[in-house]
DNA sequence: TATGAATGAGCGTTCATTCAT
DNA sequence: CATGAATGAACGCTCATTCAT
């Protein structure tokens, strides 16, 4: 899975298209690395190749540029999660695990995963980010997923639950992850697995939404 | 349920003692609100009634000011969920019940809520924070949680788990509310209801863990 | 030789007669030390085991100390200087030679050796304390070594100099001496030996001032 | 002679190369006038017709600009003079007097010679800065003066001195002439004639170094 | 007389933003 | 398009001085 972030700034793709792509690449780099008041547009211009004054030819401000990090980066995948819930055939169970596995890889693998932590850092100090991130991230995948819920319900896979407040519960070891790999685990003696991490998850997630044997109560299900 | 940070610093109370608790009460509800690093002293000294001067005659810099505030704020919480899992007697999953009560009453509904996204942006850039937050807060509540999910499944009130990470799933949804409310619930349109996504985390989080029937698989619990 | 500034404060010795005394001591120390400006009040309070509120009991300001350091050490030294010189009896040269000894038992030797190099950095930005140095300090010891050498000149033991503007160059390498041990001297590589410095001074000045070719006459020496 | 340290910042010479010595010309005046500590980066900018912040792109730091004020003030005089030696010719008396003369013009009569009292007044608190004026400037002046006394005494022009030593004595009184100069020579009362000041310094220098006759030394006449 | 908490003005340093070239 | 020198507004931290006790 690809997202509109380039990679490490090729030298020899110099082309006036590619720079704004490199330029949110080294922004993603160095906001994820140290936040975004830590973070210095000299450095960002470094990592880039160029020169703090080139950034505000594309963008208008730090925040600005923020903005187009958390826009490129996420806004893609969203959409190909979306696509391919819309295709896929098979129970929802195997879907929802596919779908952890999608963005495990297009995000908690890469430089993507630091998104989250930076904009619930700033979705206090920069309204726009928040409602950027909200609107164009947070509300698809929740509806996505609460979609997917009423699937498992209606088909008699999933027992009856409160779908729009489930998926933020679904949604929140995901999330987490994401903030732990950006903040804890960067000292080696707080590390986790996450494989183990997400098949954990996986595992009470589904099993706390199989339905219930009608003769037995959750606390007597044994 | 209180806790070690004095309310808006009455006037009369100048005594030496009351002190640093007004100055750390105020560096919270600041830092809570901007950040870190979008806090300025001064704002910090306007909220106590002090100048900024004086912040200095009790604490060194404005990271020693950030970790008071973590470790004040948290770690009395932590020592009373201790004392009350150390003496409850009943059911596993009503402790757990009980804990989740305890942690809103005590941190969620306070201004305690706020130290999560503090920790988790500033993480990176003070290792000592980090440390500090993971050694005195995240590692004893893991392990009482792990203790918790272990005595559940020795009494056979839940199924076997892993215990280590699944702690960390249970935790995920918790601490995503706090962030949550620092973050997006500021703005109204994005607000959520904590009882109800309480109630939501606490029906798939037992749900989950409920022992399955013998002769049923997961999917066909019924 | 004794001076006005007591030694380090005996515990025992804190009668009230005592405290200005003991401050000074311990400002002396310090902007010894550290220069005027580094000097923080804080510190010569805690050196001299008081509080820095203390020390505007009996000073005025910052100031006001150091120009009380500087008349309490080196006015008696001056006086000193001055009653020997009206006792002596021997010849000139011989004098001399005892003042140099004199000056350097009760101030090269001492912590007084300090207050040279302060008042050179400091008389730019503090005209009262240039003035105190210059009218209570450099004049009466001009005015004595340019009498010394005028008595030389007279008995014939000196040939003929300028007088007023050879008791400057007679004092510089003193001066300087003592400014070397509080600048670069601190550094182990660059320090000197002050014995064999003064040698030379002595050697050099005394070869300077003595009369000239064996056909000149020279009154006392024949 | 002239040194590196440019006259007040002409407004048309913004080119960039010429910035830096702009700089150090207007840190130097400032740094003379006020002592290190009391001066304001505000006002070596304000001096330099630049804003505070433009120190910063040229020097990291107060103390990296007074490094470079010394030495870019220092070495090239020191330099000049070792040249002017190295091509001398006449008697060692001569070459003296000659140096003293190119040090009054390069130096003493410029605003260089407020180097010495920063120098020795901030030495003990920035040891790189003693070590640069060391290294640099003292040492190298320090071997060239005992060469000379060499030479002289090699020659026969000058009686067997403690070479090492007496270079220092014969540094002091010129030393010492800067250093008044930028402490008591500020108030007028305190003033005093340089050219009368070295007249005298040359001749007992020359008179102290001079041989004795044969027949009368002067430890002999007391 | 002595304390020490509190003040408040000040300074070195940083960095997002601008703009002439 | 791109540069990079320059700006100027902040902000963390310091410390001489004050004053209620």
């Amino acid at each position: 899975m690809k997202t509109d972030l380039a990679g490490p700034a090729p030298r020899w793709a110099r082309r006036k298209q590619a720079r704004p792509a490199e330029l949110l690449a080294a922004a993603l780099d160095v906001f994820v690395e140290r936040g975004f008041a830590a973070t210095r547009l000299d450095d960002i211009a470094l990592r880039a190749g160029v020169t703090k004054g080139t950034l505000y030819l594309y963008y208008d401000s730090k925040e600005d540029l923020l903005k187009a990090v958390v826009r490129a980066g996420m806004v893609p995948v969203v959409r190909e999660a979306e696509a391919m819930v819309a295709h896929f055939t098979g129970s929802t169970a195997e879907l929802m695990r596919n779908l952890a596995a999608v963005w495990w890889n297009a995000i908690g693998a890469t430089r993507l995963s630091g998104i989250p932590k930076l904009v619930i850092a700033e979705a206090g100090n920069f309204p726009e980010v928040a409602r950027l991130y909200h609107d164009e991230v947070i509300r698809p995948v929740s509806e996505l997923i609460g979609r997917l819920l009423q699937r498992g319900m209606d088909s008699g896979e999933f027992r009856s639950v409160d779908a729009d407040y489930m998926q933020r519960i679904a949604m929140a070891p995901l999330v987490m992850l994401n903030l732990w790999m950006h903040s804890f685990s960067r000292y080696d003696a707080y590390a986790l697995d996450p494989p183990r991490y997400l098949a954990a998850y996986l595992d009470i997630l589904l099993a706390g939404l199989a339905p219930r044997s009608e003769t037995q109560g959750n606390r007597s299900c044994r």
